[in-house]
DNA sequence: AATTTGCGTAGCTAAATAGCTACATATATA
DNA sequence: TATATATGTAGCTATTTAGCTACGCAAATT
């Protein structure tokens, strides 16, 4: 194994996937985004590292709290390797559709 | 920890990933899958075990070949996590849009 | 100045992961 | 029928992971 720091082992982890929603809506400071989580906020600290390290959000300190915030463009990065598999259940949506269109075609010439 | 076997969990891994891109072009042998890397057979075996444990491909016995085909489905879940991200980066490049209108404005009527 | 608050780090543990070699089993071929 | 081939399983290891408690440090508050 290797240590991997990339989106997709970001996302892996339903705490690190729970914690980007949250970002979604506001920047957000560790201990309020530790607050919507049951488990300890040392164990919430090192999921904002790792997704700092992924380059998923990025943190700046205001006093004595420090706010992170979404950087949603290494995001993209899953939404492109999807690309190729989305292009797939599009086609078999588009079946469908002409599966349906020729019945609908048979019921109204038929 | 706890065993997750999801989508997201499937495609941490970088061989898995090129298995299931491997699978869009056409429905393989696990040998033939395995012949692609340079990991031990074994080891590929195990990654398409995951996968089929995540419901990501299914397999069926041809002779004593046993053939895996991408089950694009379970896929869209991650499609569908991603919508709430995907629309902030498009809102982003519409203000980028609107940004670059307004210059043209300013260029076209100044 | 002393105390409280916010948050990261150290250091640990149990479990999961990805990899390997050796082996078992079933199907095809000679 | 004996052999070769395709593939999964057993059992191991080293590394990573997610979690914890205890602690340290800097900024704010009293």
């Amino acid at each position: 194994m290797k240590l991997r720091r990339d989106p997709f082992q970001a996302i892996a982890d339903p705490t690190r996937r729970a914690i980007l929603v949250l970002l979604t809506a506001q920047t957000m400071s560790a201990g309020a985004i530790a607050s919507n989580f049951d488990v300890a906020r040392p164990t919430i600290s090192k999921h904002l590292t790792v997704l700092s390290e992924c380059d998923l959000i990025q943190s700046n300190q205001q006093g004595r709290e420090i706010f992170y915030e979404l950087k949603v463009d290494n995001m993209k990065k899953i939404d492109q390797w999807l690309e190729q598999f989305r292009k797939i259940w599009e086609d078999r949506f588009d079946n469908l559709d002409n599966y349906l269109a020729q019945l609908q075609n048979k019921k109204t010439n038929g």
